[in-house]
DNA sequence: CAGTGGTCTAGACCACATG
DNA sequence: ATGTGGTCTAGACCACTGT
């Protein structure tokens, strides 16, 4: 089915290695989701649907969902059926947004959006692992709680991959516009932080003074496919809110 | 064997809520070496001995293990057999030490104990949940990379957690010495962080002028019976390294 | 009721470590 | 050779969701 098997379970890669039939099929599952033969919100085969198709067993199906779940990949009702899971803002509050207030409840911030321009950037296109003059979608905005700007945000696209996004209305979510529009699903991503001082226009925007203490989130996304999709600056006032990392 | 069950998979609480049988053998499992009954970096009993110990099928145990192995509460090694997992340096580095520096090489910083004092604390009673009289243990240490001072560092222990702690000598991987002396495993922790302007005392600490940007993290660390058992604030100088949190 | 995911079991065999 | 965890399978039954 899957890979060099004949009744055996598990199957040697030519002498080193070894990838076990879970994982193979999570990753063609995975290959699927990401060419758009199952669509975020849509729900999969059944587990014995798959099974069937693949040549293997229920459990080793289960097990490969499994790890979907565990990846926030996919989503499992019981009763229901499987289903790619989207970015709708539940999901981005909790698995992409750490800024909470000190107060503990979670809340979607405003955006307003300051420009959008098509540039070659050397930071950029080192950030995105582009070629050093490939075109780069720079947007810049400014995020809001409760009416009070909180963060000045730059985001850097591979033009290439959102071909005409510089021309679109730009919703609170991007997440979910990449991925219908564009059909590039962020899977994971990774936050460096440090502090930093309020540049002049940081501290115009977050209305603050120049010199003030913010916090600098610098995050890099990753699609289905491993490809680095997004590079994004975050600087951010951190009076009555906090970044939460749980560590376990 | 674990809870109300007669030949039947899964047990019924009385009516509400159901609790899987892999999960009651999770907890029993957990409380035993929370108990000290099988201490850090001993070997577990084989799958099959549990199993037949508790009355369930191998694969049940496995899959409590298999948890437990998620949570980094225990290490499995093919061939060789599962053991409870340690504080050993190489785990607080990867799971409880996510500053890093910018070159990207994890490193494990020293420590200089500035002093340890016993005293009532309202702010640290409550961040510890434990009555507002109650006394604790707080330490202060300044972290350095390099022989650079990076962090300075408060630590708040319930004293009562930790009885004569206050005349050890203090290892560097204080995590391992609250295991092995006081019987208490940390588990998990989570961070909150903020961008703070340095006061007197840190710029003093940290070689940076009073007002430069600091990296602020509070933690609160829990013992694997779930009580608070640590509460540390640091105050890092984040040029040259950086805090990194994976998102997925 | 039928269909889905969730749990539990039993057994076979593979890969790795140690003696 | 033996014993450990790791993988894979097959089948039974439970719990939930919809018709």
């Amino acid at each position: 089915m899957v890979q060099g098997r004949a009744g055996l379970p598990g199957a040697p890669d030519g002498s080193l290695g070894f990838r076990p039939l879970y994982r193979q099929v999570r990753d063609l599952l995975v290959k699927r989701i990401a060419e758009g033969v199952w669509q975020a919100g849509q729900i999969l085969p059944s587990e014995p649907e798959i099974a069937q198709d693949l040549g293997v067993s229920a459990g080793t199906v289960r097990k490969a969902l499994d790890e979907m779940t565990a990846e926030n990949l996919v989503v499992r009702r019981q009763g229901r059926g499987t289903f790619v899971a989207t970015h709708d803002d539940a999901r981005i509050l909790f698995q992409f947004f750490k800024l909470i207030p000190d107060s503990g409840v979670r809340e979607f911030p405003e955006s307003r959006v300051l420009g959008i321009t098509i540039v070659t950037d050397r930071e950029a296109t080192d950030a995105l692992g582009l070629k050093a003059r490939s075109r780069v979608v720079l947007i810049d905005r400014v995020r809001s709680l409760a009416g009070q700007p909180c963060v000045a945000e730059r985001i850097c696209l591979p033009a290439a991959m959102f071909p005409g996004i510089e021309g679109r209305e730009l919703p609170n979510n991007l997440y979910e516009l990449y991925a219908v529009e564009f059909g590039v699903t962020i899977g994971r991503a990774t936050e460096r932080l440090k502090a930093v001082a309020a540049g002049t226009r940081e501290a115009g925007l977050l209305e603050v003074q120049e010199g003030s203490p913010l916090l600098r989130i610098d995050r890099t996304a990753y699609a289905l496919d491993g490809r680095r999709a997004e590079w994004r600056v975050w600087h951010c006032r951190t009076d009555g809110m906090h970044y939460l990392s749980e560590l376990r």
